[in-house]
DNA sequence: TAAGTATGTTAAG
DNA sequence: TTAACCTACTTAC
């Protein structure tokens, strides 16, 4: 679930629920012990850059930091006095709803200087109208590093995640460890507006959905295929299988600890 | 019942 | 580069 997308739909959810209501506030496994001094508050706002989500409350000077990790989750529930179930970190609610935040990486009320120290480490975020794309061209045609390891380096784009990453690179035709250095002019323009198209329609759709319409396995006499991420996707996760455009074997590689999917004849270095 | 897996990040070696 | 961490769910034994 967690990848930028998903942290801006969750920060829109929270703002739909909540925002301009006095909530309850509690932490039923005991672990956000900051949960309890927000009970009674106004939530204000909730805002989401790259992965990373920040709620906000009336007269508090702090917010509310959350991360999902790798398979934390939040979700809604539209009632109240709601069972608790397995490990809740974060309960908010009012008489109408209820969210559930589990497992998340960090869950925890930070000063606006840490805040602030959050956004200086993160790089441009695809699902910001205001994010400045030269910034993340410049950086990426300095760096030798593979395309494939930038894309996810939160410092440079801020939000994209595994299932992105291989994504788009399926999209753009390139070779997942072609070096910075080594993209054409405008490579990075078109991966960027890309991940932007992609990522508009994640937040719209609440999964991953990347394949063209000319490319669906409806279009091509396949039945319809939906990975259990929740998404129609090219590459990701479908090792062995055929690639939806050529027939190859899409292939699956570990680089930094982290699976990579593509398909050997579609993505070229160029 | 145990092991393995996952869309992530950080800190230790 | 590796391990650790947070949780739920699936698969193996």
């Amino acid at each position: 679930m967690p990848e930028g997308h998903t942290l801006h739909r969750l920060a829109r959810e929270l703002v739909a629920t909540f925002g301009g209501q006095v909530v309850r506030s509690s932490s039923p496994q005991g672990r956000f012990e900051s949960a309890s001094g927000l009970d009674g508050r106004e939530l204000v706002d909730a805002t989401a850059h790259g992965k990373h989500l920040f709620v906000s409350f009336a007269d508090l000077a702090e917010q509310v930091h959350v991360h999902l990790g790798l398979y934390g989750a939040l979700t809604f529930v539209p009632e109240a006095n709601v069972e608790v179930v397995g490990q809740v970190r974060w309960r908010l609610s009012t008489a109408a709803a209820t969210a559930d935040l589990r497992g998340p990486t960090a869950c925890e009320l930070l000063n606006p200087g840490e805040v602030a120290a959050i956004y200086a480490r993160l790089g441009q975020d695809p699902l910001d109208p205001g994010a400045d794309p030269s910034v993340v061209a410049d950086r990426i045609s300095r760096s030798k590093s593979p395309i494939a390891t930038l894309l996810m380096d939160q410092r440079v784009i801020a939000g994209v995640g595994n299932v992105y990453r291989a994504e788009v690179l399926f999209r753009q035709g390139l070779d997942p460890l072609t070096a910075g250095t080594d993209l054409e002019s405008g490579s990075v323009d078109r991966i960027w507006a890309d991940l932007v198209e992609l990522m508009e329609v994640g937040v719209d759709r609440g999964r991953i959905d990347t394949v063209r319409p000319e490319h669906e396995p409806s279009a091509m006499g396949r039945a319809p295929r939906v990975d259990d991420h929740g998404g129609e996707v090219y590459v990701y996760r479908r090792t062995g299988q055929p690639c939806l455009v050529c027939g190859t074997a899409i292939r699956t590689s570990s680089l930094g600890a982290r699976n990579l999917f593509w398909c050997p004849r579609c993505q070229r270095r160029r």
